[in-house]
Parts: C-alpha cells; structure tokens; sequence
DNA sequence: GCGCTTCGTGAACGGTGTTCACAAAAATCT
DNA sequence: AGATTTTTGTGAACACCGTTCACGAAGCGC
C-alpha cells in the first residue's frame, strides 16, 4: 500500500517531471532546433499541464539549461576518452583534444550550438561551469601545463579559442565555406604554433 | 507645387520609413540588444504604423538585416583602412586586418555579434554577402596569396577563423576570461604560424 | 467633381512565456 | 476513521509578441 503510493508517486514527482521533460526537451531541440521548443508542446508532449512544468523548472529556459547540462557531459565524457587513447606526448594529448572536440561539433553542430552559442538568461548550471573550467584545465594538464600559471592558463585558453574559431566556421553554414577535412588538419598546425610561440618547460 | 507634392511625399516613403527605421532600430539594438527590438515599440518611435513599418520591410528580421548591413559596411571600411595604413609587407598587413578586426568587435562587441553570431531567418543581404567574400578576398591580397587558387582562400579562411576564435572568446562573458591585450598579441603568432605552415609562394 | 488607385492605419489573429485561483490529492492531526 | 491542513497539478487567463488585413484617407488621372 504504502509502497504502492510512493512509486505513484514518483511517478509525477519534481524529478520525474525533470527527466521526462529534459529527454522530450532534448529530442526537440536536436531534430528541429531550440526554437521549435516551447512550454505547452512540451507539456502536452510529457503528459503534464503547463504549470507543473514551470514547477518543476521555474522557467522554460531551464529547461534548455537542463538539455546543455547533459551535453556538457557529453562532450566532457568525450574529450577525456580521447586524451586518454591519445599518445604520450603532449603534442599528441592536446591535438588529440582539439580533434575530438571539432568532431563532436561536426558530429552534432546542434548540441555543439547549444552548448557554445546558446545565449540563455541565467548563468550557467554548476556542471556546465565544471565543464568550463575543467575543460580548460583538461587541456592544461594535456599540454603539460601548470593550471596555476595564469600565463599557461592564457596560453591553453587561446589555443583552444583558435581551435573553436575553425569549429566555428566549419558548423556554420557561411557563404564562403570551410573544408572540413582541411580545417581539421589546421587543429595540429595551430597546436605546433602555438608550443611554438609559446614554449612550455 | 509638384516639387512640394514630391516632398512631401517622399517624407512619408518607404525609404525614408526603411532610413528612420533601421537608425533607430540600430540604436536600440546596440544598446539594448536584439531582444529589445520589438515591431510596436519601433513604429511608435519612428511615428509610424506597425502596418507602415511591415509595408516597407515585409519582416521586422529584415530591420534587423538593414543594421547588420550597415555594420558591414562599417566593419569593411575600417578593415580597409587598416591595411592601407600597415606596413608594406604582408605579415604586417594580415596582422594588421586581424587586429583592426580584433578592436572593431571589442570596441562594439553588440555589432560585431550581430554580424557574425545572429542567426536571422533569411539569407544576408547583398552588401553583407559581398562584405563576406570581400573580406576573404582582401585577407587573400594582404597577404600576397592568389585569390583563385582554393588552396590559398583555405588557408586565408582558416587563418581568419582562428583570429575570429580569439575574437568569439574575448567578447564573449565566459566564466574563464581571456585577457583581452595577450588576445590581441595572440595574432600575430596566429598569423606567423600560418605561414609558417602554409608557406606563400 | 468623381471614380480609381495607392497607402497608412490599428484592431484583430494566432502564437508565445508565465502566472495564479482553484481543485484534487497527500499528509497530518485528533 | 474522519476532519483538517498542506502540498501539488491544473488550465484558463494575462501580457506580450510578430504579422495580417479590412477599411478609411489621400493622391491621381479625367
């Protein structure tokens, strides 16, 4: 009885409402874009009035909070495989990095968009700020770097900057377009520049 | 009295509803940003209809458009006249573009992102597509490359999607902050790295 | 003056995000 | 167990948005 109540319940909890919205609010967003979301489709969608959704979330931007949330981990999930199957050097680690990252970005422009492009209205989740600083910190250690030199931290932070402007090109659809396969092969120049410019230990 | 009909006609035209307009449009924009920029609001500060305002741009996007292209055309004279005041040789003239570039998004960073972040629904107007392949094409010459040769427009291409990187990052409110000045020095080792792994006949 | 066209107007339509009074359900108390 | 209080789900309603369009005014050829 009392066991039957609580699954019941959960059933339509917070958490539930949470999860069920995110996935939906997910598929929506990656197969039709972010402005094919909105709150009474989504609703309808998880089976829930709209006002429990702005319950469970307070706001339909979070929603899409929630979406890039899981997307962070995504890519950091994907980011620390590839420096882990990388070669030992560090040339290899952080080309290895930028290599991965321009893949899941062509892979998944949308998720990518998402996650780099979205402007919300909110600062973001503390997973995607986890994200943002270990990335960085991720690529530190890669190149062999001391995450507490504000000098390296700038160094990595740039490199990686030249490397999302390639990415950038490459997702966007421009009138003047990039080469992918041409574009990806600069990810190792820049690497070499930019140990070159900026020679570590 | 004919001439006085013409007048006063042409005070109430569509170009002159289209000039009023995108000014106005383009001052909300810039300091309020896009969001602010709504039908009503701009009718009424122009003295005009929402019908009238519909009638001469068929879209408010395509306000949005007409300011985007002015800063085009801004974006473009400053770029050129940053070239023809550089040095003669081609490093100093591509590092010149980058970092003219580079201060023009800094200085105006709500027109730089219009230009290159703001995703409208229609295809850019004629002046901001000639802005575009214009800008590739004078990076080309800058840099004493061949503007019909594909390998050359990819090699420009890349060079300038990784300065856009540093650009992207800087005017972005990210969580880690990139100091704008080791941005802006970042350039020019962006620009020597290219050549020195793409080298120019 | 008089049809005819052209053009500005703003109420109206369908959509959005968000709220909130109320009903239903759970939990608590006696 | 029933009564009472608290929590929670609901969807109509609100304010605003981009966009349309029937209509009246104004210009134009005769």
């Amino acid at each position: 009885m009392t066991k039957q109540e609580r699954l019941s319940k959960r059933d339509l909890n917070l958490a539930d409402i949470r999860e069920r919205a995110t996935l939906v609010a997910e598929r929506i967003v990656l197969e039709e874009g972010v402005d094919a979301l909105n709150a009474r489709r989504l609703a309808r969608d998880i089976k829930v009035s709209v006002g429990s959704l702005y319950n469970a979330f307070g706001d339909l931007d979070a929603v899409v909070r929630a979406v890039i949330s899981r997307s962070a981990v995504m890519l950091s999930d994907t980011l620390h495989a590839a420096v882990e199957t990388a070669a030992q050097d560090k040339r290899s680690r952080v080309v290895a990095l930028g290599e991965a990252y321009f893949d899941f970005a062509t892979a998944e422009p949308q998720r990518w968009w998402l996650l780099f492009e979205y402007k919300s209205n909110a600062p973001p989740d503390a997973k995607v700020q986890d994200f943002q600083i270990g990335l960085l910190e991720m690529l530190i250690r890669a190149g062999d770097g001391d995450p507490k030199s504000e000098q390296h931290r700038q160094f990595f932070l740039l490199l990686w900057a030249s490397v999302h402007g390639l990415v950038s090109l490459a997702c966007r659809p421009t009138i003047v377009a990039v080469n992918p396969e041409v574009a990806r092969t600069y990810i190792g120049d820049l690497v070499d520049s930019g140990f070159n410019a900026f020679p570590i230990s």
